[in-house]
DNA sequence: TCTGGGGTCCTAGGACCC
DNA sequence: TCTGGGGTCCTAGGACCC
């Protein structure tokens, strides 16, 4: 038997996969808690634009873009400052209504979703009905705007919603697969950024149907073996990924952008030693451990670098993490020196610990319910500045300079 | 008025082990 | 003394996503 006529034996035939994704989320949280926002351009952030509403993307204002030239955009837009929190509860609340509909729920990001729901057909009727109630029940309950795209696939789940915003429902047939996606342009692609899309562009490759058509082999050449092999595989829609249910989190991490103009040590020191406590404090929360710390920093021209060193143990100690931090910030003073540093972040990786039963914690669980008490203390009453000033002197967050074994 | 803050996955070389 | 294949871990960088 061929072997593509093995595929249909076990792929579903019928559209289970649903993608749902949030419009505009942070500005349509904000439309919803404030009438007088609703019908006007509506920007969330303020140095960098977080999320903007239909109304100022109509005026070319995106995602990412800095403040400044979106304001030049649309000048008439109404700013305002990010609620962290409303988003959160108004993503939980949505998250519930995804669980409601299916236990097959893998979330991606704070405002999307693929649900699969190929096994509800009997129970429930086909995959487009169920978005059609997924979405009634998000506008009815939660107050906000939804689009679902479905398909047999994630990838063309994904595709299918992207095409369909705002507000909207799309769904594929299986019969009408690659009718749908050939004649999209190549950016559309999960996976295809600018980089990629440029070197595919510069060889006259424009839409997912030129990718089809060029071959995997050749598309290898151009960008590499696995990411050929994976887009050429997406520009025929073969994607048999499931959905992951519970997926855990990999890395933990802080950064902050500095501006420009020098720094001296004892600031960049300060403001390492609030990342670290920051997200160490998470780490803890969660109760999960970290074995690898990276220092991400980016310099006055926009190049980055990363250092990274790996503990022998497990670890979720701030004083321990900052420690190794702090060496890592140290070897890299030359590089800093030379390029000038714009932005330090910290990562947490290689994360051990689990958040569901009391994990056996590789630390001293007293002391660090000590240190939190002490971290949180000195900020309440004296301010974040004063935290950062403690970590300086050493005081609370451990010795100044440990440094790594040679 | 130059650009957040949070993530994921892949690659490649070197060290080290069997 | 020389030679080989295969695997894992660590580090650094790159691309991409929301």
């Amino acid at each position: 038997m061929p072997e593509d006529r093995c595929e249909h034996v076990f792929v579903s035939v019928v559209a289970g996969m649903l993608h749902a994704d949030l419009d505009a989320f942070y500005a349509s949280v904000e439309q919803r808690d404030d009438a007088r926002l609703r019908g006007k351009p509506v920007i969330v952030g303020g140095g960098v634009v977080l999320a903007a509403s239909y109304e100022a993307k109509a005026y070319g204002v995106r995602t990412a873009m800095g403040g400044a030239q979106a304001r030049r955009l649309c000048p008439q837009a109404i700013v305002v400052p990010p609620r962290m929190s409303a988003y959160s509860e108004a993503s939980a609340a949505v998250f519930d209504i995804f669980r409601r509909t299916t236990p097959v729920v893998e979330g991606l990001s704070i405002d999307e979703a693929f649900l699969d729901v190929s096994g509800l057909r009997r129970l429930a009727g086909p995959a487009a009905g169920i978005a059609e109630t997924l979405r009634r029940e998000v506008r009815e309950q939660v107050g906000l705007a939804i689009t679902v795209g479905v398909a047999r696939t994630k990838f063309l789940a994904k595709v299918a919603s992207a095409v369909a915003k705002p507000d909207g429902l799309l769904e594929v047939p299986p019969d009408a697969e690659l009718a749908f996606l050939h004649p999209l342009p190549i950016e559309r692609l999960w996976g295809v950024g600018e980089i990629t899309a440029g070197k595919l562009r510069r060889r006259g490759i424009e839409t997912v149907g030129d990718i089809a058509q060029l071959g995997q082999s050749a598309l290898t050449v151009i960008l590499g073996k696995a990411a050929g092999r994976h887009l050429y595989a997406l520009a025929l829609n073969r994607d048999p990924r499931p959905v992951e249910v519970g997926r855990r989190r990999r890395s933990m991490g802080a950064q902050a952008a500095l501006g420009r103009g020098p720094r001296t040590p004892e600031e960049l020191d300060a403001v390492l030693a609030a990342l670290v406590d920051r997200v160490a404090r998470r780490l803890r929360r969660a109760r999960r451990v970290s074995r690898t710390v990276v220092l991400r920093l980016r310099f006055g021209d926009y190049t980055r670098a990363t250092r990274s060193h790996t503990l022998p143990e497990a670890s979720a100690d701030t004083a321990q993490l900052l420690g190794t931090a702090r060496a890592l910030l140290a070897a890299a003073v030359p590089i800093i020196q030379a390029r000038g540093v714009t932005l330090i972040g910290v990562a947490l990786t290689n994360l051990g610990g689990d958040g569901a039963v009391q994990p056996p914690l590789p630390f001293d669980q007293r002391a660090n319910h000590t240190l939190d008490a002490s971290v949180d203390d000195v900020r309440d009453r004296f301010g974040s500045s004063a935290l950062t000033r403690a970590a300086l002197l050493g005081r609370d967050l451990g010795p100044a300079v440990p440094l790594l074994p040679d």
